[in-house]
DNA sequence: CCATTTGATAAGGTAGCATTAATATAATGC
DNA sequence: GCATTATATTAATGCTACCTTATCAAATGG
């Protein structure tokens, strides 16, 4: 650092958000090498009855057509199909193949894995207030 | 999200980070709507004496190039200046101009503005103790 | 003193978004 | 029942923040 500072708990959540997610998409591109991490979005917000292109852009917070990169690439994968939604015919409701179902099932259990790990590291008590902590941030600030 | 999980602290350091970020920027984009989040990891890396190119490049953990544009940038803006480096003929030495260092104190102004508030959300005691889990959580994952 | 290494930089490419604009369908007011 | 306006998606294009490859000049070690 330019000055001599102990770390700023702001760089620390950085560094630390990095090495999880390095462990967490380690692990997923060892089960599909051409998935990467921007298409993580898509499976956090997916919904099993179908979800339409805009409604997941919108939780996501990105542009439709941001998302629908993402939603194409999954789909050429074979993760998803667009079907046609029955009560708007502007609109298509995108949904889980079997594989990708299995792939959501899958990453979880990733992510549980990683999670557990820094529970261990941390003591369950810890990571309670680890938890507690970073919810509060979120909420304040 | 797909599944209904309680957040993962995955996805909460991601979100924390967001949060705090937003902040730490908006006051740097208030000082200079110029600069850029990118350009941060040039003040963060600085050194008074002078750095080279590459140093900086590697301390951030980024190609020389890379680093260059954003150097170029800065150069640009006045904040930093590239001078030969009496040392060795090849290379350059990148130093704050006034302007720089001015920018550098009040950035971190603004960090630590950010530090004292999240102290004050979670308490002298708690904060230390984010401080600790996620300095664990680099060190050992 | 020449071969190799090192420092900077130029040219061109890619991922992950955004903005603007086109197209199709739906809903609404009169 | 149009004409207007709104909404869902997609196409074209652009920008940021990087990377890779290639070049050139200066330094260094046998």
């Amino acid at each position: 650092m330019a000055a001599t500072h102990p770390p700023h708990v702001h760089a620390l959540l950085y560094e630390a958000y990095l090495r999880v997610s390095d462990v967490v998409f380690e692990g997923a591109k060892a089960m599909d090498a051409r998935v990467r991490p921007s298409h993580a979005a898509v499976f956090f917000h997916m919904e099993h009855e179908g979800i339409r292109l805009g409604r997941l852009a919108e939780k996501a917070q990105m542009t439709p057509q941001a998302m629908g990169e993402l939603v194409d690439d999954l789909e050429e994968f074979g993760y998803l199909r667009r079907v046609p939604d029955p009560t708007d015919r502007r609109a298509k409701l995108i949904v889980f193949t079997e594989e990708g179902d299995a792939a959501l099932r899958t990453g979880y259990k990733i992510i549980d894995d990683v999670e557990r790990r820094m529970a261990g590291l941390l003591g369950e008590e810890g990571f309670g207030d680890l938890h507690r902590m970073l919810t509060r941030i979120i909420t304040y600030f």
